[in-house]
DNA sequence: CGACAATACGAGCAAACGCTCGTGTTGTCG
DNA sequence: CGACAACACGAGCGTTTGCTCGTATTGTCG
């Protein structure tokens, strides 16, 4: 039950071989439990099987991450953090309402695909529409996140329309991308691509009936 | 909760008791599971948990189910059953060929909205991007007969696609169906009647471009 | 009735899970 | 060096889960 000890070493200001091998400890814990998420699902994946294939015991793991959800959420919260650099990235210094519905789409969902391929985990904990208290919980933040994004978007290009319906868009605008994720995110690459044009579509469609509104 | 009782009388010509009680029970075990699945979903679900709501002993319930994944099948074939009777209604006599495409789209979306309603635990079963292993073979059969009844559907409106891109767009069809279903197959009916609507103009677009193509 | 099978029970088993704890090892610093 | 804290280990604890088994009850039929 000893926490804290992270706190009082960044009191200190250094940074000894110690704390380097923790962090890096850490990031290898994160990618062993995506891995585990990946191939047996969120419920599937037990912390014995996360530390064997980090190469490492239960204890040590539970010495970084006091229990299972705790790594889910560090993970979680790795995704917001890319995620988001990923769409800053992509939207960086355009004009939202002055980029055509079929451009804003694509720099939208195309960073969304690659790093759905990129994180074969990421669905396994985002994409679900029936959750575990706990691993709902965690994702909450992911799915606050892109939603504020995507009502910020749509609030720009759409200033005319009520909040309630910006947001009620935007919940099913990410249904949508949700719902076809799991197929885009495969390794055949003819199919996926196949039903990324559709996505991209359908979201076209559906935006511009909300924004023509 | 009377089932078939009437009806195996009528073949046997005898009256079973034993057997008429064994029957009920059966339909007793299968609506305390779908309770149990709808507030606790599939791995919350215990199955001591549904003999106590059925109202019996867990012993009991193995008399009748050999392991919680029959119990899991048993309600999906009930579930096929239904949903494929109420379709059936749905479309009886009309020619599917000559109905407007926002017509047919409510005749079946309608009746699998009110299903949702009426069998609350259809969705914690059905509507998942991400099952385990057993629950997904359990559903296979409910996932294919719908497919089946959807791509025969467009078959015989666009005879002049291909099979392929039929399915394919069956497939697509389902998704969104499956994506926004938790949302409409919820107990505030304003909200519900929104998302419906929304759906139901999502798949009229959709379906629109897969027939004009 | 008496024999038998179907039904019903519920304490509890074996396995799996998240997690702990006692013990040993390694890097840091006075 | 010696003391100490962080790191590492892995057997195994406590709990929960799906499921069993020995036993008691009930309906059926010769």
């Amino acid at each position: 039950m000893a926490t804290g000890r992270v706190a009082e070493q960044a009191v200190t200001g250094r940074v000894p071989r110690r704390r380097a091998r923790g962090e890096c400890r850490m990031a290898q814990i994160l990618e062993a439990a995506a891995e585990v998420f990946h191939t047996v699902g969120y419920e599937g994946a037990t912390t014995n099987a996360i530390a064997a294939r980090a190469g490492i015991s239960p204890g040590s793991l539970y010495q970084f991450f006091g229990n299972k959800d705790e790594i889910v959420r560090a993970l979680i919260e790795t995704y917001v953090v890319g995620l988001g650099a990923a769409h800053v990235a992509a939207l960086d210094g355009e004009d939202l309402a002055a980029l055509s519905l079929d451009d804003l789409v694509g720099r939208v969902l195309d960073p969304l695909v690659r790093y759905n391929r990129e994180h074969r985990a990421f669905k396994a904990l985002f994409a679900r529409t029936d959750m575990p208290r706990a691993l709902s919980e965690a994702t909450g933040p992911l799915h606050e996140a892109m939603l504020q994004r995507v009502v910020a978007l749509l609030t720009a290009r759409a200033p005319q329309s009520s909040p309630a319906d910006l947001r009620h868009a935007a919940i099913v605008a990410i249904q949508l991308v949700k719902a076809l994720m799991p197929m885009i995110a495969v390794d055949d690459m003819t199919e996926s691509e196949r039903y990324r044009r559709e996505l991209h579509l359908l979201l076209v469609d559906y935006l511009s009936r909300v924004e023509g509104s």
